[in-house]
RNA sequence: GUCCCCGUAGACCAAUCGGCAGAGUCGAUGGACUCAAAAUCCAUUCAGUGUGGGUUCGAAUCCCACCGGGGACACCA
């Protein structure tokens, strides 16, 4: 590839050409003077931040944002800021369209990789982070990105953690009203068990507990708890993990470690509570479709009916069912092997009439399930999932009752039923059940459809149809027979209507340094006490080994250590707490990196609010609703879509709760999603399949080569193991940011994924270089702008133009706008002289995207101060009527003539001018139909 | 296996409500400039829209099936 030195070099380059080397004297010194004169701060209501004499103050707001970034060691390629430069480019039109913007930038700089690089490093966590978020805020000043630097933070400021931490204690102090769907101040849960119009969970007498049974109530209800309960641990990590963070295969999300079901005392947030507001508030989102649904998927709502089946003695096993319209068609039972039921259900002989399919060769029902659960356990989770094919089980030997009909149904273990999922436990209905089905089968075990089923249908029915066999439910539809059957089964008390979720709690807890410590402390019986407001932050103390205590991956049998419990000093600490001073022992975990991305979107009003997380006058402006049934929320938000669960899922329940409890007028974070596409990388791989560098690699007669040595093409994320990474300060060196801005932006739609190609990076500067020679001489640097009339002609196709970019920005098609753009200039650049009329309209429209280019030509034009300020030009409508219209004649579908036409003429004349000018395509044929679609063509069928 | 998204010149991408397939960029080719090259400028080139059906006066666009690419989920009762 040419580099741009050589080019320079070049003697006979005139001297004021827009080249790399003038963009590099332009850019720095446009990007000094924004920061000079805090070009980008956007004015806020009241505070700090407040300016009643900005020129946007009091006007409509726009607050977009990027999802930030994690700044990682290996600083940016030029994928990452691909949505930055679009936000940019669209926050910087609607700017000048008289918009009050707010669009900041800020850094997610906890977290476990951090950790692990200053591991690998040997230095401090903060150390490392300080030094890869300045080397971050470098290259994204070098792009010129507009942002109000006073509004920007890290998450692992003491300033930023302090409210971190402070939701949390709002977390940790509600509870969440069933009745009210909503979180309320813990306070008014004990003051109801006070006056006794709650009922104590277990019927058990308020005045009779002991304080410590009190507290113990009371944290049972909490929205952030600590349970024992079994976890995702990972020993190659040192850590839990969420739910959310563990693969389908069983492995850590991050490091891609095995994982392991383990019983610890973690701290859990109860955003199944927001489940179901979770699910239906999604309706009011802008987003696209697919990150619904997977939302939807992940929270897993399903709505049907816990039943009670008898077994022998008094023992009940209750089953969740999304059909309890079916339950005449219950014909055995399945629990997952680990049901705790299991033990005591099975008898000490095999009964009468067990069949030896059912025993699995066994003896005893006891060695039968043993061997099962044994077999099972030993099986990973990618072997079940391969599994699922071929259903396997065992009977237990003990019979349940269905409760609609009284008959005996055998009762079986079978790992095709998961015991995370309901309650364990299932009825099985294999007529109407395509897996219940397939196990019937092998286990030779009755079938009865209870739903008709098509003429001929094989297998299990799915579908809607009339209920049969089904005593007094027959002939009711099924959702019908739904409700009629959990209207008998709680009259009856034999079950009751319920929703489960997929979804289940957020595991909170994280044996690292690198994360917010929690606000909390222990006293001596145990229990955790919540600091109060006026002890936080809650700060990291340094410690000399902030390394966590990994192990083997494959070492199920090892117990997290967190390396604060390490720093004895800090956990032992004497406090008040309102009782006198006392020895209390610090939580010792840190929060998980979601914490701190969970709410920053509101930080970014109000950033240095020391009295509230976000002053509410300042919240109402910028993300409040806009009118009834608006969620409010961030106007956009921008990032990939790999986001799609875990971050927006966490940051909307967090913001619920802030609703719920008053802090917020608005009930979604983020009102409309914008996901991204990824530049993505070919990368090349010599005979031996190591990777050579990509810029060495050239391309001959549709083959590769590096050197001598042919090598193969493949396709994939940008990465230095890959060695075929792009960065924009190699982009800013060889052609300025403004080209490297435009290329990204015009290379096609924002949410489109693509090929970089560097060689084509060339068509964007040369399009820069055309707009600037039609403003600066590049012999004389004399501007060469005349105040001469544009020829009414052109001047149509400006205020075209203009018409069609602003609907382009509008709708976030920069690469649309910029052809149209590029289009103008080569309809200019002919042009004997260059006019002022056009090309002051260009310079404006081109600032969004190069914007440092913009501000340069503005001053040559004669202006002050910014453009970012300017009004974005307004196409004149009488421009945008074409003096005439051109109508192409079809006969039978195939263009046959033309006819031109003043654009006001009537449908007839249309009509009978352009049968006129086929009329010898007709040829004396009668038309059967004329169509004339005003403005496009007309149509003629014979 | 199920669901979602996408297939348009050699490459990246346009095409409003179903209305003349082409706005823009790269590449390639030719020309201008140059001693020459680079850079720059000018011009030209190239697909009938993945395949096969259907609806329609008219389909890249709507419907069905298949092929290819990408993504999500994958015993969730």
């Amino acid at each position: 590839m040419v580099t741009m030195s050589e080019s320079e070099t070049g003697a006979d380059v005139p001297p004021y050409r827009y080249t790399a080397a003038m963009a590099a004297q332009i850019e720095p010194r446009w990007q000094a003077y924004w920061a000079e004169n805090g070009t980008f701060f956007a004015p806020n209501p009241t505070g700090e931040l407040a300016d009643p004499g900005h020129p946007r103050a009091g006007a409509p707001k726009l607050h977009v944002q990027d999802m930030f970034p994690y700044p990682s060691g290996a600083g940016l390629h030029v994928g990452h800021p691909l949505g930055y430069i679009g936000t940019d480019s669209y926050t910087r039109y609607k700017r000048m369209a008289g918009f009050n913007v707010l669009h900041p930038m800020g850094f997610d700089a906890f977290g476990l990789p951090a950790e692990q690089y200053a591991v690998q490093t040997g230095t401090h966590p903060r150390t490392t982070t300080e030094a890869n978020v300045e080397r971050y805020r470098g290259q994204l000043r070098r792009l010129g990105l507009a942002y109000d630097e006073r509004r920007t933070f890290s998450t692992t400021d003491p300033d930023y953690y302090r409210w971190t931490q402070w939701i949390f204690l709002q977390v940790y102090n509600s509870w969440f009203d069933p009745e009210l769907r909503k979180a309320r101040p813990i306070d008014e849960l004990v003051k109801e068990f006070e006056a006794g119009t709650r009922a104590v969970p277990d019927g058990r007498d308020w005045s009779g507990l002991t304080p410590v049974e009190r507290r113990k109530v009371i944290d049972g209800f909490r929205l952030a708890y600590v349970s024992e309960a079994p976890v995702n641990w990972c020993p190659g990590l040192g850590t839990v993990l969420a739910n959310e963070e563990v693969t389908p295969e069983g492995r850590s999300e991050r490091g891609n470690y095995p994982v392991f079901q383990r019983s610890l005392k973690q701290w859990m947030m109860r955003i199944t509570a927001y489940g179901d507001r979770l699910v239906d508030d999604l309706d009011a989102l802008d987003w696209p479709e697919p990150v619904k649904l997977m939302q939807r998927n992940w929270i897993g709502r399903s709505r049907g009916a816990h039943v009670d089946f008898r077994t022998a003695g008094d023992a009940k096993i209750t089953v969740f069912t999304t059909r309890p319209d079916t339950l005449f068609g219950a014909t055995y039972m399945v629990l997952a092997p680990e049901h705790e039921l299991v033990s005591t259900l099975v008898p000490a002989a095999w009964p009468e009439g067990t069949r030896d399919a059912w025993t699995g060769g066994h003896a005893t029902p006891a060695e039968a399930v043993a061997a099962y659960r044994a077999a099972a356990a030993a099986k990973t989770e990618e072997e079940r999932t391969a599994d699922a094919k071929v259903k396997t089980g065992v009977f237990t030997g003990a019979y349940a009752t269905n409760p609609v009909n009284d008959e005996r149904i055998p009762v079986f273990i079978a790992d095709y039923v998961l015991a995370g999922y309901g309650t364990g436990a299932i009825m099985a209905v294999p007529g109407q059940d395509e897996r219940d089905w397939a196990f019937a089968e092998v286990f030779e075990l009755p079938i009865i459809r209870t739903v008709e089923a098509p003429e001929g249908f094989e297998g299990a029915f799915t579908g809607e149809g009339p209920a049969i066999n089904s005593d007094w439910l027959n002939g009711m539809g099924v959702a019908e027979a739904k409700a009629a059957m959990i209207a008998w089964l709680e009259e009856h008390g034999k079950g009751t209507g319920a929703t489960t979720y997929r979804l289940r709690d957020w595991l909170f807890s994280r044996q690292r340094y690198w994360g917010e410590p929690f606000p909390i402390v222990y006293d001596e019986t145990g229990l955790p006490v919540a600091l109060p407001e006026s002890m936080l932050p809650v700060e990291l103390p340094e410690v000399d080994d902030f390394s966590p205590r990994t192990f083997d991956p494959d070492d199920a049998d090892t117990e997290p250590e967190t390396p604060l419990s390490r720093k004895k000093d800090w956990v032992q600490v004497e406090l008040d707490l309102g009782d006198g001073p006392k020895t209390y022992t610090r939580e010792t975990n840190t929060m998980p990196q979601w914490a701190g991305s969970c709410w920053y979107e509101l930080r970014y009003l109000d950033p240095r609010n020391d009295q509230a997380l976000v002053d509410k006058a300042n919240e109402a402006y910028w993300m409040g609703p806009q009118g009834p049934g608006d969620p409010g929320g961030v106007d956009l938000y921008v990032g990939g879509v790999e986001h799609a669960v875990l971050h927006l899922l966490y940051a909307r329940f967090w913001h619920k709760v802030l609703f719920d409890l008053g802090h917020v007028s608005s009930f979604e974070p983020f009102r409309r999603l914008f996901n991204q596409g990824y530049i993505q990388a070919y990368a090349f791989q010599d005979e031996r399949g190591f990777y050579v560098p990509a810029e060495e690699v050239v391309e001959r007669d549709g083959k590769y080569f590096h050197g001598e040595k042919e090598v193969t093409r493949s396709y994939g994320k940008m990465g230095k193991s890959l060695k075929n990474v792009v960065t924009p300060d190699q982009m800013c060196d060889e052609y300025g940011a403004d080209t490297f801005r435009v290329y990204e932006m015009a290379m096609g739609p924002l949410d489109v994924s693509r090929p970089w190609e560097t060689r084509a990076v060339v068509g964007s500067q040369r399009f820069l270089q055309r707009v600037w020679r039609l403003i600066v001489d590049e012999d004389t640097g004399a501007v060469r702008v005349t105040d001469t009339p544009l020829d009414p002609k052109v001047r149509r196709t400006l205020h075209q133009t203009i018409a069609g970019v602003r609907e382009d920005m509008d709708e976030l098609r920069f690469n649309t706008a910029i052809a149209k753009l590029i289009q103008l200039t080569n309809t200019l650049t002919p042009l004997e002289t260059t006019s002022r009329e056009a090309v002051e309209p260009l310079v404006l429209m081109m600032s969004p995207f190069a914007p440092h280019l913009a501000e340069e030509l503005w001053r040559k034009l004669g202006h002050d101060g910014t453009v970012a300020y300017a009004d974005f030009p307004v196409a004149d409508p009488a421009q945008l009527v074409a003096e005439s219209v051109t109508y192409p004649v079809q006969v039978n579908g195939k263009v046959r003539g033309r006819v031109e036409v003043a654009p006001d003429t009537a449908e007839d004349s249309v009509r009978q001018a352009a049968l006129a000018a086929v009329a010898e395509a007709l040829a004396g044929r009668e038309p059967r139909k004329v169509i004339v679609v005003p403005g496009r063509l007309v149509s003629v069928v014979v």
